[in-house]
RNA sequence: GCUGAAGUGGUGGAAUUGGUAGACACGCUGGACUUAAAAUCCAGUGGGCAGUAAUGUCCGUACGGGUUCAAGUCCCGUCUUCAGUACCA
């Protein structure tokens, strides 16, 4: 037994790490916590691509690291297994999603007779250190039971504007019994009306539950919501990408219904502010600042004439104030049909009717496009009591702010174009600005004129006077406002949580904890009702008894103590927005996670993944916990303190080029000037030098099996590369189970670390993956300088030099993990290893640490070896060796000798010379002679230890 | 348009504070071993020019300037690519 069997060796760890539950974390410990996570994976029937593991590999390198380190690590792993695929396929097959969610993760085959090897099996092939005993999958009853309990919390809490917390709902109530709605600073709809303690009391119980309703942190409401037609659901605004569904790119559109909302927008501040002590990525943080997008001004309310009503805009220019010649209301905006004079009223009609058929999409590609229809109506400026006429345009969002505008085009582009277009009047209140060509956007350096009070001020100054002056005129006052709006929490889905809800008069009510989870019904079918209600509408078994806490059948309604139950589910993000949580103390029965656990494993040290969920899971995990927190269920404020966003990983697909209109294929190199087709073939057919086996080819397709191949001189075929997004229809998917097969997992995992930086997207490429199996094969050899190539380690001293290798290696390699720098250490392994190769180096005390070393990234080996210099404990919690500066001291220095800032060559030289000494050495050299040619250097600049530099 | 990231050999990439550009690999070329292939090992490999060769020499980090004894790295401007976002008042 001497040659590298990796097949074996990682068989046998990984069972050995199995059955010895080595990476089972404690929820006490005397060493301090570090809790790494994985954005946890959807699976998916298409089981893994090496795309997949390359932030898993990261992660565990960082969690082994840390565990060498003397850290107690929480390295958990489960799945996200509630979603629309499983779903979609559950409608085509009738299949149950539970069923072909189960096979996806485990593994077997499916009712189509496909054979699914299952996420469980490949993620165990690679070799990760993850706790399997903490697994948690959000389909499961026992987990989506804290998922509902958790919307029951926020159903029973408001937000208090004035801690800036959520709050019982009891404590509201209490309030309002005191003193009504007219003190209180709490987020609510605006749609509230206002109240006394003594007209709260005389409520009737339905009535004052209508008005909690519209402060609870979960509420019921009708709202616009985005209704995707072909999918049969309502989306949340982040599922929507450029006007479509993110999923299949189906058309959206707006629509009035009766959904569950989260007030997500109580926290825009704080989940503004939170950003400030997290440790990510520039780029994700300025994602969600764009997202929540904060603009402070003002608003300003605008009397209409003869109408007596007021029109409030929102603005971030109160310093403009007496630039205003108009103002622009949404199309949809309430008021447009009251104000409207009869003059005008067709005109507005017919273009409200053109606006509301332009699609969503239509609207935003088309900018350049300014319309609008005066409405005839005027309104009154406040200071000036100038008429102000009242315009409808849909550059005018009715979502944002408060659908209207006052138009200050002087001040600003749109306004500008829109005053251009329809020939209104464009008042400068900028001192010595020419606004003939475009409005003037700059705020710093203005002085505003032409505007009264507010003559000769700077911006920010005339921005507060002006704030001032409205207030003092109670028309208007200083406002923040936030783009982020409430997220819609209901699908019209199966496969979700149920929502822990029945209803009695049309009034929700809370399910009592003791009594969940509340499970999914059987359905026959998994598609919305004929009367397009949500497949929960087909089951039998959807009813509340009141009495007896129990779903019954359907039959039993009787609206007095059964009850029907809610026929929504909850949204993907429900149950990835706590279950970092679950992981600290994933089987307890009691509560989501125990305070023990909570309190000592706080929040996650460091989370690995992409950085597409920027806007969503992100966002809304961090506003659970914010709300977990004020209610005191958690300390921490902040779910991820660190998070590294990995890039991904593109499939290089291969092309055979066809000529066009025939069934004969040209290799690639042999294309002239035929016109031809590329065509997608698959990787696997295909070797690493670019050459197509054609006979597999001809098989692959039915259509290719009497193709013709135009081929290279020496008979092979070649395809064409591209590099391209890694996806089944391209053909150009790896699969990991393959490359750890035939090269195994540790190799996978060190190639996957050394095709580059982790952050950056990159290319794979298969051929690559030699060098690194063959540095693992030299690593082995290393320990293997036998006879027959026995294992042969010396109990001698390491020499200078393998010290030297050694602890080089040490410093780089902590410092490269430390910076997230994976693909560097590779190399530096690879050094090491030629180094000591080359110093046929088998001592004991350089071959040990070495080991130690390497274990994070090829822990296979790295155990096997350690097992092998007589170790029977695992490599994994082996301290990390540490480095000692004394073996790098060096006596001299190799100096490169330049001229003019070129080097032209080295010379030796020790490294304790002074500056002159340094000098006259380098003028004394020959080569230096010849180079300056008879020539006197104007100067000579050495810097010890570093170089020398002659000028002249 | 705005925001963020990035442009280095045939390819992936290295160069952490300005100090020997191209580490480490892949690929390619030549050689050793072999009946042969695979595997393994050794040597070479940024480009141009000169030379049998050792070597010499010039050019080179997207482009154009600048600072400096010295710039892939710092400053100014331009271009390109990728990602996110978009009539946000």
């Amino acid at each position: 037994m001497s040659k590298y069997y990796f097949n074996e060796i990682e068989a046998k760890w990984q069972k050995y790490w199995d059955s010895h539950q080595t990476f089972a974390a404690t929820n006490n410990s005397e060493k301090p916590k570090y809790y790494v996570l994985d954005m946890f994976p959807y699976p998916s029937g298409a089981g893994l691509h090496v795309g997949h593991p390359l932030g898993y590999i990261a992660s565990d390198i960082y969690a082994r690291y840390k565990r060498h380190k003397g850290f107690n690590v929480l390295h958990p792993q489960g799945y996200d297994s509630f979603g629309l695929p499983a779903e979609q396929y559950a409608i085509q097959t009738g299949q149950h999603p539970a069923d072909t969610t189960r096979v996806n993760i485990e593994g077997g085959v499916d009712k189509q007779g496909n054979t699914i090897a299952g996420y469980r099996k490949q993620l165990d092939k690679i070799g990760f250190s993850f706790d399997w005993s903490r697994e948690v999958r959000t389909s499961n009853p026992a987990y989506y039971k804290w998922t509902q309990w958790i919307f029951i919390q926020l159903f029973e809490s408001w937000f208090n504007n004035e801690t800036l917390k959520a709050e019982d709902i009891k404590t509201l109530v209490t309030i309002f019994e005191n003193y009504g709605n007219t003190t209180v600073q709490a987020v609510c709809d605006e749609t509230v009306k206002v109240f006394t303690a003594e007209m709260w009391q005389a409520f009737s119980e339905t009535k004052k539950q209508e008005i909690l309703l519209k402060y609870r942190l979960t509420y019921l409401a009708e709202t616009e919501v985005n209704w995707c037609p072909a999918l049969g659901t309502v989306l949340a605004n982040d599922e929507i990408v450029n006007g479509v569904s993110e999923r299949g790119g189906h058309t959206v559109v707006r629509k009035k219904m009766t959904q569950w909302s989260m007030r997500i927008s109580a926290y825009a501040e704080r989940l503004l502010q939170g950003l400030e002590g997290i440790d990510w990525s520039e780029s994700i943080k300025e994602t969600q600042r764009n997202w929540i997008g904060k603009s402070v001004g003002a608003t300003v309310s605008f009397e209409v004439k003869d109408h007596g009503v007021k029109i409030p805009v929102f603005t971030t220019r109160p310093d403009t104030i007496f630039g205003v010649s108009f103002m622009t209301l949404a199309p949809e905006h309430e008021l447009v049909d009251q104000l409207t004079t009869a003059d005008q009223k067709a005109e507005v009609e017919a273009y409200r009717e053109a606006t509301s058929k332009r699609s969503e999409r239509e609207r935003m590609a088309d900018v350049k496009t300014i319309t609008g229809v005066f409405t005839g109506a005027y309104a009154e400026h406040p200071f000036s009591k100038e008429p102000i006429p009242i315009w409808i345009g849909d550059y005018v969002l009715a979502g944002y702010g408060t659908g209207a505008v006052m138009a200050v085009p002087c001040g600003d582009q749109r306004d500008w174009d829109f005053a251009t277009k329809f020939k209104i009047p464009i008042p400068n209140v900028f001192e010595g600005v020419d606004i003939s060509e475009a409005a003037h956007t700059d705020k710093e350096g203005t002085v505003i004129a032409n505007s009264d009070f507010l003559n000769g001020l700077k911006y920010k100054k005339a921005l507060k006077l002006a704030i001032y002056e409205l207030e003092k005129l109670g028309a208007g006052k200083g406002k923040t406002n936030y783009r982020l709006r409430d997220a819609v929490f209901s699908r019209q889905r199966y496969w979700g949580e149920p929502f822990p809800v029945y209803y009695v008069d049309g009034m929700p009510q809370m399910i009592a904890k003791e009594h969940l989870p509340i499970r999914l019904p059987e359905v026959e079918k998994y598609l919305p009702t004929e009367e397009g209600e949500p497949p929960l509408g087909r089951a039998d078994v959807w009813a509340w008894d009141s009495n007896a806490n129990a779903v019954v059948s359907n039959d039993l309604i009787d609206n007095k103590t059964v009850f029907p139950l809610e026929l929504n589910t909850m949204p993907g993000w429900a149950g990835s927005s706590w279950y970092f949580f679950r992981y600290m103390d994933s089987k307890n029965e009691d509560v989501f996670a125990s305070k023990e656990a909570l309190d000592y494993w706080k929040n996650v040290d460091l989370y690995i993944g992409g950085s597409e969920h920027g806007t969503g899971h992100l966002l809304y995990s961090r506003f659970w916990v914010k709300f977990l927190h004020d209610r005191g269920f958690v300390t921490v404020d902040e779910p991820f303190q660190k998070m590294i966003n990995q890039g991904m990983i593109l499939g290089t697909s291969a092309f055979v080029n066809r000529i066009e209109g025939t069934n004969t294929f040209v290799s690639a190199t042999k294309i002239t000037d035929q016109s031809i087709q590329p065509l997608h073939a698959d990787v696997s057919l295909v070797n690493t030098s670019d050459e197509l086996d054609v006979e597999a080819f001809r098989n692959w397709r039915e259509e290719f099996k009497n193709a013709e191949f135009i081929t290279e001189e020496d008979g092979t075929f070649k395809v064409s590369r591209e590099v391209e997004k890694m996806s089944k229809s391209k053909y150009n998917v790896v699969n990991p189970d393959e490359i750890c097969e035939q090269y195994g997992a540790d190799t996978l995992r060190m190639y996957e670390m050394f095709l580059g930086p982790l952050e950056q997207a990159k290319p794979w490429n298969t051929a690559g993956l030699t060098g690194v199996h063959s540095f693992l094969k030299k690593l082995w050899k290393l320990y293997h300088g036998g006879e027959n190539e026995s294992f042969n380690v010396s109990e001698e001293n390491g020499s200078k030099d393998a010290l030297k290798t050694l602890h080089k290696t040490i410093k780089k390699v902590q410092e490269d993990i430390e910076n997230f720098s994976f693909n560097t250490s590779v190399s530096t392994f690879m050094i090491a290893v030629n180094e000591l190769t080359a110093q046929k180096c088998n001592s004991r005390n350089i071959l040990e640490p070495l080991a130690v070393l390497i274990s994070p990234y090829a822990p296979h080996i790295a155990e096997e070896l350690w097992s092998k210099l007589g170790k029977t404990e695992s490599i994994a919690t082996v301290a990390f060796p540490v480095f000692e500066p004394k073996h790098l001291v060096e006596s001299s220095k190799n100096y490169p000798i330049s001229f003019n800032g070129k080097m032209k060559f080295t010379m030796e030289l020790p490294l304790d010379l002074s500056k002159d000494d340094i000098e006259a050495a380098v003028m004394a050299h020959e080569k230096t002679q010849q180079i300056l040619d008879g020539r006197t250097p104007k100067k000579v600049i050495v810097v010890p230890g570093k170089i020398v530099n002659i000028v002249g």
